[in-house]
DNA sequence: CGATTGAACGGTTTATATAATAGTCAAATT
DNA sequence: AATTTGACTATTATATAAACCGTTCAATCG
């Protein structure tokens, strides 16, 4: 499923699909064009996938997985509270989204017509994303400062919590800098709600001052 | 601009219109049906009308109008905490969202195609919810439960956390006792970082066993 | 003279015909 | 035998024509 099971021709296949899904978009590009790319003929694409929309969906599962890298590096940052990784992750998140919604509007069209049509792969990717949360979760739970016992559960809540500013729905609605303060103001209060419940598990009011201070 | 300036006649027309847009939505319904309804001819439709989607705008501001007024009842409910209210008040949200999608159609498909064309229309909604949810925060605050000084800020950031629950786009992937459950979850910790809050301005223990309890 | 009409206009949707494309497979190639 | 091909089919998209509908306004009505 991963981008790496691919050999050297459905490389190739992908690489020629994906110039021209982002120059022209999904529906202006044709099976013959791609095969003329590849030196080869439209039958023999379909030794390598299954149909078009299955190229599609290999570079979006590329595309997704690259930022769920850079996510994923969030989490190395030691010189980060695991309150400020929290911070990081979602500001990242945002800035992936908005960016790409603004700069890239091509892949997002893409993005679009895949996942209606394969809503699985955004299942995928949200619990992959799930995944890099869940460890900062634990991480604080680790450090004290978070006091959660469902990690799943959290997990989701947080996404639910941030839904607003990963949904490029709403991109057009306000700016990057005034979007950004509104997620900042929801990710303070989150994490008020998870001092509280620290200073209510481990009880001592050094938690307090400690989540103050971040 | 409220539905009360209409006279008898631009009622009985936006009720001849309601009853059509909701049985086979504004696409399918003419301005010539409309007038065959009330008894005149279309030309003087645009006697009481400027336009089709006004009378659109017209229909969705009522029900929107009654959509608040509901929503506006929580406030006045005196056995329920100012923290139960705001629990309330985004479960019935959510409720009567949910609802709306899924048994009335095309009353959803009209709110989309009016909002598209009339963003404005969904500011001033999201204005009025806005000054509901303000009144609760204001209701908290008085009771030392919340500790809040920037009442529009903090509104801005709890319809934020919540959007997920209040937009429709979403309300295939789950049913509705799942994601009501996942609405409770945003809530409480919304909740315990208030109470975190509110400790930390007025200092007492009390108020985090108070917060606890609730 | 103010209120109302409905034919006329222009823009848009719909229906139809035509073209292009995704996907298949028997034959050709290596 | 494994790989590749490209003509072929069924489906989808595009182009064109026809019907429709929102809106206007000069003529009619009360």
């Amino acid at each position: 499923m991963p981008a790496e099971h691919l050999d050297e021709t459905a490389t190739a296949i992908l690489s020629a699909a994906s110039r021209r899904f982002l120059h022209y978009g999904y529906g202006k590009t044709t099976m013959s064009e791609i095969a003329k790319d590849c030196n080869m003929s439209t039958g023999n694409l379909y030794r390598y996938f299954p149909s078009k929309l299955d190229i599609a969906e290999m570079f979006v599962r590329v595309l997704r997985g690259e930022q769920v890298e850079n996510l994923r590096a969030v989490l190395q940052m030691s010189d980060r509270s695991p309150a400020e990784k929290l911070r990081d992750f979602f500001l990242l998140k945002f800035k992936i989204a908005y960016d790409r919604f603004h700069d890239k509007p091509k892949a997002y069209e893409l993005s679009s017509e895949l996942l209606s049509q394969r809503p699985q792969v955004a299942v995928e990717w949200e619990n992959a994303e799930g995944r890099v949360l869940s460890e900062i979760l634990q991480m604080g739970t680790v450090a004290k400062t978070f006091a959660i016992d469902d990690f799943a559960g959290t997990t989701k809540i947080l996404q639910d919590a941030a839904y607003r500013f990963t949904s490029p729905a709403v991109f057009h609605e306000g700016e990057f800098e005034a979007l950004a303060i509104e997620l900042n103001g929801v990710i303070d209060l989150i994490l008020d709600g998870f001092a509280f419940r620290a200073a209510r598990k481990w009880g001592s009011e050094n938690q307090i001052s400690k989540a103050q201070a971040n």
